[in-house]
DNA sequence: CAGTTCAGTAAACACTCGTTCGCTGAAAGT
DNA sequence: ACTTTCAGCGAACGAGTGTTTACTGAACTG
């Protein structure tokens, strides 16, 4: 498309603009309008009116973009979880326990304060709102779950485990990390200590879990946690 | 109150109420009005004009009540932390660590089944919704926290662990188990073997966590799993 | 250069909303 | 028996809502 140079806008360059840009740069706008309405109120309270009116256009042309206000909703949390699985990228480059924990947080924190908006989106949204808003988050985050699960599997030292098991361990990975980053929006980004040490504690958490799972129920009966179940009887 | 015979209503019993009575009666019906509709759309959704409808008044009623939808939010969430706090009193009456957790998820999955609408109220507001609302109940849920805390730090195991580590790990605890009540709320409540296996699945993760407590950078290298007397007697 | 496409417009529609007003009637106080 | 109190009412207000309509004019097409 953009490979004919016999278009008119040659001779234009920069005044007008290509009929599919401006359409691209209002979406943009409307997108734009409505993630920074959603610094302080849900989703759900913001009308269509209010957010043509951030954009610059009325009411009317909203419709040549969104049907709904639904579907801009849906365009939000699919922007959003670009920008999210763009760092889970970045987070998987690394290889050792450790490594990747510290990797892990610090890309987050790196992540979150340049996304700030659409993980807010994202946080906000994924408890309340749109029922069918907050069905496609967690179908999301289900998917990253799994995706954790699939990479726990390759470290050999979790070779032998089961997959509810693994499944039930990376669950507990993202919901820390989860709230460590709802925790993190809680926080104002002006100020950095405060946000270091909810780094700090959510990475301790799950040093945590890692150390939870090099004991889970010993495949080699080399540390079975108790050798008698207390309640055994009941249930 | 019902013990003072000489008034006027005794021979009125049952077709007349007292003021009082009836007031606190619609302010209920206002309170539950509000939460029925709060199982599929945030509170801010909610206008003052619906819940009204709702209770069987006009909406010029419900300002004897409530000066402002903000005011019954306030009432709102007093109410469900009166149920949790209940719950909290249930959950503690537990001494030993497999017992303590099992105990633990059972109350929590009774307490989530009877105030299904209240936990529900908590779990959606607590991350979107109207500022002032969020901030009372992280606030709430923070001293939640710290008392969880407190009862950790009471275990002999945990004696030397420093409170900032010790709070670290409440809130990991709190976190899952808050996970977990909103994955019990995204299951229908008609059906029990789904509701079972995200109750595993929260145990088992508790679990995991308490083991990694006990391997938790032993202070005076005596990390080893502890050899608490396993079944001893759990009340 | 004519003709088509289409993002954006203003105006009007039929709502719902929060809030205020003066009023009613029964309970509570005297 | 009287007066006072007050929960609840209907009506009205001004404002904001989603959606449809017929239109304009600049960017594209052939």
């Amino acid at each position: 498309m953009a490979t004919r140079p016999h278009t008119r806008r040659r001779h234009r360059p920069h005044d007008h603009e290509t009929r599919a840009e401006r359409k691209l740069r209002t979406r943009e706008a409307l997108l734009d309008g409505a993630l920074s309405m959603l610094d302080d109120r849900p989703f759900a309270s913001l009308s269509l009116r209010e957010v043509s009116r951030a954009a610059g256009i009325s009411p009317a042309a909203f419709y040549r973009h969104f049907q709904d206000m639904d579907e801009l909703g849906f365009a939000l949390v699919d922007e959003s979880f670009a920008r999210l699985r763009e760092m889970l990228r970045s987070a998987r480059e690394s290889d050792d326990y450790e490594g990747a924990i510290r990797n892990s947080v610090a890309v987050l924190a790196r992540h979150v304060h340049e996304n700030r908006g659409y993980f807010q989106f994202i946080a906000r949204e994924r408890g309340s709102g749109v029922p069918a808003l907050r069905r496609a988050i967690r179908g999301e985050i289900r998917l990253i779950t799994s995706e954790l699960a699939t990479d726990l599997a390759r470290f050999p030292e979790l070779r032998s485990w089961s997959s509810g098991d693994l499944g039930m361990a990376a669950a507990l990975m993202v919901a820390t990390m989860v709230a460590t980053v709802e925790e993190l929006l809680n926080v104002p980004s002006s100020d950095p200590p405060a946000e270091q040490r909810v780094l700090d504690v959510g990475e301790r958490q799950l040093r945590l879990i890692v150390l939870g799972m090099g004991q889970w129920r010993g495949p080699d009966g080399e540390l079975e946690p108790p050798p008698t179940r207390p309640g055994s009887a009941s249930r």
